[in-house]
DNA sequence: TGTTTATGTCAAAAGTTTTTTACATTTAGC
DNA sequence: GCTAAATGTAAAAAACTTTTGACATAAACA
């Protein structure tokens, strides 16, 4: 699946720690969804695309 | 999560049965998400939203 | 260079989803 | 009311995913 999570979060200015820590997880778990080790669940999809300001279907492709 | 998989799919005129199929899960799947039983993957969430004709933002709601 | 911050990656645990088989219940049409 | 189709449910196992802590590497930059 891949993802545009880098690219909403740059233009966000957030790290991955910040990333992580608005959605309640580890930095590990957003660096692996970002380098497409794996999904999220459709849970975290979302906190994801909420917190960077856009859609699922806008942040994930399948 | 909610979801109106239900509608989307009565719209499309499918049984439970003929959307797991397309889906490539089985019926029992496809039940439980849409009784809210639990969440699907990821993958399966943007299957479903694609045989529905519709999007994962669309069908699902956190 | 040295220090700090950010990112990458592992292995194993923990957790979740999916499948299967089976049966119960409901719905729709005749 | 009967029958067939559709849906609901369960338990257990299999398959898969996510998370985490720990450690490695890289980048930024004074």
């Amino acid at each position: 699946m891949k993802n545009k999570i880098l690219e909403h979060r740059k233009g966000k200015g957030f790290t991955q720690d910040a990333l992580a820590k608005k959605c309640n997880v580890s930095r590990q778990t957003i660096n692996a969804i970002e380098n497409d080790r794996y999904d999220p669940t459709l849970q975290l999809a979302f906190k994801i695309a909420r917190v960077l300001n856009t859609t699922v279907d806008n942040v994930f492709k399948p």
